[in-house]
RNA sequence: GCUCCCUUCGUCUAUCGGUUAGGACGUCAGAUUUUCAUUCUGAAAAGCCGGGUUCGAUUCCCGGAGGGAGCGCCA
């Protein structure tokens, strides 16, 4: 029945699938790769993703939230069908259909108050036993109800009996009714609470596929009674397993759990963060770096594994790096044209460090921007300055720096020898390489710099391996001083790439200065 | 506490009864190299424990241990 099998293979009949977020914060990580797995489904079977917003709780209501979540999925390149649907905005109809399951007996008033709830719960968890609560209006004649309280809508669950969750990843889970009390569908508020007006929501959107966090499983079960009661169909249910922290317990802020935005202001590739995530949970044997289109055609169920899994920082960094490496010059230099602008470096510095959480490449950056490139607080005023030093020398200067970048924010790192200003500041692990022999190597260059003719990085290279082979000296001990004078650092891009970005001009004024 | 779920290198995972238990990240060693990185080579590193079933179990079953999730007029 609910089973559908010829959803695991290629080619399966069109699904319709749903990403359902409580707009509570930021779109975050675990809820990404929910929305990713959807998504590669709904794209999988030539399908339709949908998006839902879970604002039935009003306390919960925040505009900004949804904004960061569409906003993220967005980022993700994580594209739905048609407007967000807003779950609050559907509220009569969840009503409604709590109505029909009044008149059709599934359903009942219950007058009792949550102080009357709340004590029973605190009895029984005091003795030791399930904290289930039986309402006595599931039996009592409505007539008995006391004037004057609103009461709630409960579902009238099975007391015998079993309930089992045909899942495409757990397996068949097997619920005992009795583990089960009637839970309440409408608030006496007249609002439907969550588990109704998922059931109708999805139904009412036609969705054929629930795949979800595996936290919903016993939600599952529930769900499933109100189905029944209704007399729907059930879709078919794919609970993937959560997201754990370094340390094995549920992830949280304390791990690092970020939202898509902190990822994007980290300088990650959407590509490299999906590739990621795809694996956290899913795999198609030995496959590692998988490209949009073979996950399409890939993803199924069967892929799914069914332990959770850890988020590993370094991993998702080495796969940065990867796709960093696959990415074109124009691509990434249009990438950090438009991530520079949303970095606000002293907002991003303030950032509280957990030791134990991953690191943090954005604040890090911050903190060395601020510290060596004066008047600069954010990055548009970082941008700024790599226009004025001519943004197509970033370009330039791309080739070399791209090869040696984990995220975004490792270029406009390593090209900052661009927009030093003379004298330029030398750090001490720099300074140490020019020393007297240096200082005289570097004189006796500058005037066949002067003179050269072609000024490209193979012709500088071959000037300075001539000197170097005239001299006797090795060449790491004229690189290492040049690379100190034009750069500041001990590590840059390839010291004649920087010579040939930098220009004759600047590059003789730079080695003037230590001369 | 109750219910459900999970358990292969440090981490992500492959294996769908018979493999020297494979790959990737990380780690370590080496090669290439003007620094760093890339790239390449190599190394160390795993079946939670105890019972079955079987000619044979990482794989199937049971028990234990450990971990996780759920138990709201939250979602």
């Amino acid at each position: 029945m609910t089973n559908d099998t010829s959803s695991k293979t290629h080619g399966a009949s069109k699904s319709v699938v749903r990403f359902a977020p409580s707009p509570t914060g930021y779109l975050h990580i675990g809820g990404a790769r929910t929305a990713l797995f959807n998504w590669l489904y709904a794209k999988h079977t030539g399908g339709t993703f949908l998006l839902r917003i879970e604002d039935t709780d009003r306390e919960r209501n925040n505009p900004a939230a949804v904004a960061a979540i569409l906003d993220g999925l967005t980022w993700l390149e994580l594209d739905w069908s048609g407007e967000a649907v807003s779950q609050f905005a559907r509220a009569a109809r969840h009503r409604e259909v709590a109505e029909a399951l009044l008149a059709n007996g599934a359903a009942y008033h219950c007058y009792c108050s949550p102080e009357e709830i709340d004590s029973a719960r605190d009895k029984a968890k005091a003795e030791g036993r399930p904290q289930l609560f039986l309402s006595p209006w599931r039996d009592r004649d409505p007539k008995d109800a006391p004037a004057g309280i609103k009461p709630t809508i409960r579902l009238k669950a099975p007391r015998e009996g079993e309930t089992t969750v045909d899942d495409q990843v757990q397996g068949l889970v097997t619920f005992q009714n009795k583990e089960f009390d009637d839970l309440i569908i409408l608030r006496s508020d007249g609002n439907p609470t969550y588990n109704l007006a998922v059931v109708v929501d999805d139904h009412d959107m036609g969705v054929t596929h629930v795949i979800r966090g595996n936290d919903h499983l016993t939600n599952a079960g529930r769900q499933t009674q109100i189905y029944n009661g209704m007399g729907w169909p059930l879709p078919v249910w794919a609970h993937v397993p959560l997201i754990h922290g370094g340390d094995g317990a549920k992830l949280s802020k304390r791990h690092g759990a970020l939202g898509a935005e902190a990822y994007r202001a980290m300088g990650f590739l959407p590509q490299a963060l999906r590739n990621y995530l795809v694996r956290l949970g899913w795999s198609h044997g030995d496959d590692e770096i998988i490209s949009t289109d073979q996950l399409i055609t890939w993803f199924n169920f069967d892929g799914l594994g069914k332990s959770a899994a850890r988020f590993d920082f370094k991993k998702l960094l080495d796969l940065n790096g990867h796709y960093i490496r696959e990415t074109t010059v124009a691509d990434l230099l249009d990438r950090v044209g438009k991530l520079l602008p949303l970095l606000n470096f002293e907002d991003i510095a303030k950032t509280e460090l957990d030791p134990k959480a991953p690191p943090r490449p954005d604040v890090a950056f911050a903190n060395m921007i601020l510290a060596t490139v004066p008047g600069v607080k954010t990055g548009a005023d970082l941008k700024a300055r790599f226009e004025k030093a001519g943004w197509d020398k970033l370009g330039a200067i791309l080739p070399a720096v791209k090869e040696r970048s984990k995220t975004l924010l490792d270029i406009p790192e390593g090209a900052l020898f661009l927009i030093q200003q003379r004298p330029l500041a030398v750090e001490d692990k720099a300074k140490a390489s020019i020393d007297g022999d240096a200082k005289s190597a570097i004189t006796a260059l500058l005037p066949r710099f002067t003179v050269a003719q072609d000024w490209s990085a193979a012709a500088l290279e071959a000037e300075v391996r001539a000197y170097s082979e005239e001299t006797g000296t090795k060449l790491g001990k004229i690189a290492q001083p040049l690379r100190a004078a034009l750069t500041g650092r001990a590590v840059s891009p390839p010291v004649f790439d920087v010579m040939a970005v930098l220009g004759r001009d600047e590059t003789l004024a730079r080695l003037g200065d230590v001369a």
